[in-house]
DNA sequence: ATTTTATATTAGCATATGCTTATATAATAA
DNA sequence: TTATTATATAAGCATATGCTAATATAAAAT
C-alpha cells in the first residue's frame, strides 16, 4: 500500500520555502541538530532580525519546531511532516554542513543546553 | 565514491523555480513525456503566453529541453541536469500525472509526431 | 506570396519577497 | 524592580514574480 503523496500545491509550497538559500541551509543544519537563532545568525552571517523572518515561515509551515530551553529558542526539524521524507531527499542531494557546526564549536560559540 | 553534489545555491535556485504549481507540473509531465505548448495550455488550463514564458525559465535553466518537430515545439525533461536526480527524487513523492494526458488522448488533443 | 498556425516576446501592473532599521516581548540575572 | 539577553515583530523600501494584453516571429499550408 503505498503511502499518500501531498498534492502538487501543497508539494509547491514546500519547494517554495525550500528555494531561497538562507532557508535550505537552515533545514539542512536542523535535519541533524537543534540550533539556536544566535547559531543561525553566526552560521549564516546574517542579520538576526532577517533569520528571525526566515525562520517564522519554516515554522508557520510545520517544517520546523521549536522549543524554548532558557535563554534560547531551539530550532529541529520536524519528522512529522507530510513532506519531511520529500526533503530528506532533498537534503541527500546538497553538501552536508555538519562541518560548519563543528567550526563553531571549535569557536565556542555552540550553544548547548544538555 | 561519491557523486559530486550541487552546491547549496545551486540546489536552491532549482528548488525555487519548482516552487510553483505551473512549473512543478510541467516538469511532472515531462518527465515520462514529451509534450508541446499547446498540450500544457489545455492540460494546465492557463493562457498560451503563461505557459511560454513559465517554459522558458525551465529551459534557461537546462531544465528541459526544447525540440521542433513541424508545427510544433516538444519539451522534454533534460536528464543531463546536474539536479536531475534530485528533480526525479521529489517527482516521486507527487501524484503522477500520466491519466491527464491519457485523458488528452482520448480527447482527441494529444499531439503527436511520431 | 499570403495566410494560417504554433510559439515567443514585450510592456505594464498588482502582488510577493527579502532585506534593514527600529521597536516589542519574554525570560533571566542583578 | 530594573537591566540584560535572546528572539520576535512591524514598517518601509527596492526588487522579483506571475499574470494579461498586445505584438512579433517562424514554419507550414494555400
Amino acid at each position: 500500500m503505498e503511502k499518500i503523496k501531498p498534492e502538487i500545491r501543497d508539494t509547491a509550497s514546500v519547494l517554495k520555502l525550500l528555494g531561497d538559500n538562507t532557508r535550505l541551509s537552515i533545514v539542512g543544519l536542523v535535519q541533524n541538530h537543534e540550533c539556536c537563532v544566535c547559531e543561525f545568525v553566526e552560521l549564516l552571517q546574517m542579520s538576526q532580525s532577517s533569520v528571525s523572518q526566515h525562520l517564522r515561515k519554516l515554522r508557520d509551515a510545520g517544517l520546523v519546531k521549536e522549543q524554548r530551553k532558557g535563554h534560547w529558542i531551539f530550532y529541529s526539524f520536524n519528522r512529522q511532516h507530510p513532506s519531511a521524507e520529500m526533503v530528506e531527499d532533498i537534503l541527500r542531494h546538497v553538501p552536508d554542513q555538519n562541518e560548519k557546526l563543528q567550526q563553531l564549536e571549535r569557536d565556542g560559540l555552540r550553544i548547548n543546553c544538555d
